[in-house]
DNA sequence: CTAGGACCTCACGTTGACGTCAGAGGCAAG
DNA sequence: CTTGCCTCTGACGTCAACGTGAGGTCCTAG
């Protein structure tokens, strides 16, 4: 495959799949006149690799996962990483929930009448 | 207070107050000379901004849904927006909890010398 | 042969929440 | 008065994951 279809099938811009290949995330075989081939499995590892970046991973942290990930495999030092970023997944978790919790106090006020205010303003009963 | 304490109580640097100040998320009063006086609830305020950001909302989103997070009031197009926001947390947990899913399996096989692989090996039975 | 996509390599631009440095003034203690 | 820490206003630097041309090459259809 050339790195349109990649791009296409995998819903990113030729532009980040040149950068992957140069942060060392998505090698490419190179044909005689020098464009890029891809394997079908590229597109896989297209989607992971905007998974891991989704959930806040960098690229070096990818580089260094990604490979362990995708065989199961794992090093000391790697399963170290792995739980570094399982606990910055899980830390980013806790704070999104807390701010959605807060927003949504705001939104139950906003969007039920009948709601009775329990935060900003005293009971006059 | 000063800046530096309310730096210190919030637990922000003192540069990320005066940005806040010219980000209109923080007013601040001044003395005769200039320099920039904050009342105690100011470090509850920097911290709910802090919680703000953490979830992702910008500068400009926090400006606009602050006042009304702590009053507890909204007008329709401020619910709109809050619900928008919502939303986006509620994507952003989930790719969280599929990134992290993902890590956990390879942390599991990693670390439980017991475990069958199921996902990148075959059975030999 | 030629038009026109798709592709190539530089290489600079973007964005947001600050960090950091420079130079100048403010303020309580000794 | 002066030492020393705090604060002030600019204003440039940072970092990461790309966006966006510029200028040139490849290749397939007609």
């Amino acid at each position: 495959m050339r790195i349109g279809e990649v791009a296409e099938r995998s819903g990113v811009s030729v532009r980040a799949l040149r950068y992957y290949e140069e942060q060392q995330l998505l090698p490419a075989q190179r044909s005689p006149s020098g464009q890029r081939r891809y394997s079908p499995a590229a597109v896989e590892r297209v989607q992971l690799i905007q998974l891991l970046y989704s959930a806040g991973l960098s690229s070096a942290s990818i580089v260094r996962l990604l490979p362990c990930v995708e065989s199961g495999t794992s090093t000391p030092d790697v399963v170290e990483h792995l739980l570094a970023e399982r606990a910055r997944i899980d830390a980013q978790v806790h704070a999104l929930t807390a701010a959605r919790e807060r927003l949504d106090e705001v939104i139950v006020a906003a969007t039920d009448p009948a709601h009775t205010c329990t935060v900003s303003g005293p009971l006059d009963t």
